[in-house]
RNA sequence: GCCCAUGUAGCUCAGUGGUAGAGCGCAUCCUUGGUAAGGAUGAGAUCACCGGUUCGAUCCCGGUCAUGGGCUCCA
């Protein structure tokens, strides 16, 4: 059986030849370290790696080396030749060479003939297909060098994986590492620290940020937005506090299931507090502090709480991936006849407000039940079927384009729907998650006196639409690589005078974007305009207002749109109607 | 937490076993110039922290902390 040859513009094809890289790189690896074992090197989303065990560790140091030797047997050109043999065989090949790896690969593959593929006379076990002779391998680069363990478990062996890509041409490599290079500079940690939105500090501690006045500008938008809206869906807010007695986590299960990433209790006054890792017992205490009818329900309670999750070191990343953070939670409380209309109006709530922030692609799952979970059978049916039915319905109003089911993803509290966004980049951004929950209610008996004056169990879903503000901060800074819209901007508007004396005419440009809710600075320094516009450009304020002699004399600005270029002038009363426009239908 | 790497001025980065340098930014002064960098001068650094080796450590060694790339998990 020969191996098609399947082009590079195909994801198949792009794959095939990807992990023909990845042998390339396992061959010139054993010829420079003979000691050396392969585990598994697969294609993946980007790339490619391989998980090596070495036998003394290697550093960045060594990839050029590597890379070197690649090159080398690229030039030889040796054909690859697949060979299939029965397992057994194999099983001798790999054990006489002391390759407990590949052994222990091979006995969980239950075919009784494998395939081992050869190159110039090194061989590896693999599916194949491969690119017909390593000289079609003409441009790579090994990216990255990293820890991994052994089937990704932490009692497992750590292994060095290094990580590579390939392309057909020199042109396509370069275009690659020119996008990961405009990639790095969207970063919303190099963002973040360059248009001085936040900091993080060693002696606040790891993952824990502070927001500057222009980064609180960007949350405070975002937050106000958020309850505009919330009163809008009929949500009423609350607030709760950061810390709750131990008993209250006991009750919520918390302190059964969740305690790993609990932070160690304070003591006051003989009683154990923590602080809280969600804000879920709070709301249900709320909504159990007296009765409910039937016909108050739907109660929805939400709340901007900010939570506090131990998170392993290593795992830290920016405003990704912290300590403390603030999600725009909420938990509704309803009759089980509800449960439909109400998942419907959630997503399509999510999907609105993502909408308005300026993504327009978002990757669904709906995730059901999994192994060791609570709730009956036909609880899980009916919530699943609503769930379902609901991702129905947004896909006919043509809100999502097509869901994924994650089979056994759910949590062990109930089925649910998450939605990720895609920002600019095509980066994948977990945000808004749906969640039946059937363990809380039972855990704080919430119910709802029914209409025949009967108590019933209630449903409760909980949801986040944004997931972490923190989280969703990072996500727009970049998807807009910094450059916000209008409404989100921390500065929107920046006159410029062409000549330091026209001042007192800025000021009063400044003063009546101000008095229209702009955003609005000036700079009147002594520099010169080019000057002033390429500071404002970096600074990605959204609008510059020049103003010279002749716009001073008439009323009127020459307006330029940042990354557009001058637009002309106006009349102030104009400009300022527009930008306010702007920002109130938050574009 | 684990593996590897990194830590020098606000930022980006040079550099050396004899206590540091550039560009940008910042301050002051000069310049008042029409759409992406005008000029001069100046301030600014216990070279992450703690310990060791050494006559002497920013540099070598050890530890700690933080950061980065991953593994794992998740908002």
């Amino acid at each position: 059986m020969a191996d098609q040859v399947v082009p590079f513009s195909n994801p198949a094809g792009r794959e095939l030849f990807w992990h023909s890289a990845s042998h390339l790189m396992a061959q010139a690896v054993k010829e420079l370290w003979p000691g050396a074992f392969l585990t598994i090197g697969p294609a993946v989303d980007d790339g490619f790696y391989y998980d090596v065990d070495f036998p003394a560790p290697i550093t960045e140091a060594d990839l050029p080396r590597i890379e070197a030797r690649m090159h080398e047997i690229v030039d030889r050109d040796s054909p690859i030749v697949r060979r299939e043999m029965p397992k057994s065989e194999a099983l001798e090949f790999f054990r006489a060479r002391g390759d407990t790896y590949k052994v222990e690969i091979l006995n969980e593959i239950p075919d009784a003939t494998v395939s081992l593929y050869e190159q110039g006379g090194f061989v590896d076990l693999c599916r194949g297909p491969h690119v017909p002779s390593t000289g079609a391998l003409k441009a790579f680069k090994i990216t990255s060098i990293a820890g991994a363990y052994w089937r990704g478990d932490e009692h497992n062996k750590m292994l060095t994986r290094l990580y590579g890509v390939a392309f057909p041409t020199q042109a396509q490599l370069d275009e690659h590492l020119k996008l990961l290079e405009e990639a790095k500079k969207r970063d919303h940690r190099v963002l973040g620290r360059d248009l001085d939105l936040f900091s993080f500090h060693e002696e606040m501690g790891p993952g824990l940020p502070v927001l500057h006045p222009k980064g609180a500008i960007i949350r405070r938008v975002i937050e106000d937005f958020w309850r505009e809206e919330h009163a809008r869906n009929g949500y009423e807010t609350i607030f709760s506090p950061h810390i709750g007695k131990a008993t209250l986590w006991e009750t919520s299960g918390h302190l059964g299931f969740y305690k790993d990433s609990m932070y160690a209790p304070l003591e006051i006054e003989g009683q154990k507090y923590y602080l809280k890792p969600m804000n879920c017992p709070f709301h249900m205490l709320a909504y159990n502090n007296r009765q409910h009818s039937y016909r108050e329900l739907p109660i929805r309670y939400c709340e901007l709480g900010t939570v506090y999750r131990y998170e392993r070191s290593g795992v830290l990343h920016g405003l990704l991936r912290v300590r403390g953070f603030t999600q725009d939670d909420a938990h509704i409380f309803m009759r089980p006849d509800q449960v439909d209309a109400e998942v419907t109006q959630v997503l399509k709530f999510v999907l609105f407000m993502l909408r308005t922030f300026g993504f327009a692609e978002f990757d669904v799952y709906l995730s059901t039940r999994p192994e060791g979970r609570v709730g009956t059978e036909a609880m899980w049916d009916t919530a699943e079927g609503v769930l379902l039915h609901a991702l129905d319905e947004a896909r006919k109003a043509g809100l999502i384009s097509s869901f994924t089911e994650d089979k056994g993803g759910g949590v062990f509290y109930g089925p649910k729907i998450d939605v990720k966004v895609k920002d600019a980049l095509g980066h994948a951004w977990q945000c808004s998650t749906i969640q039946v929950d059937f363990n809380l209610p039972e855990r704080f008996d919430l119910t709802y006196i029914a209409e025949d004056g009967s108590k019933q169990r209630l449903v409760m879903v909980h949801r986040a639409l944004l997931g972490s503000i923190d989280r969703f901060m990072g996500a727009l800074i970049e998807h807009y690589a910094g450059a916000f819209p209008l409404w989100l901007a921390p500065v929107q508007a920046r006159v410029l005078t062409i000549t330091s004396d026209l001042e007192a005419y800025g000021r009063g440009i400044v003063d009546q974007l101000k008095a229209a809710g702009i955003r609005a600075e000036g700079n009147y320094s002594p520099e010169k305009i080019g000057h002033k516009i390429r500071a404002a450009e970096l600074e990605k304020v959204p609008y510059m207002l020049v103003v010279g002699k002749r716009e001073a004399a008439d009323g009127k600005v020459a307006v330029r749109k940042k990354g557009k270029g001058d637009e002309g002038v106006a009349v102030v009363a104009d400009v300022v109607a527009r930008l306010a426009g702007e920002a109130r239908e938050r574009r």
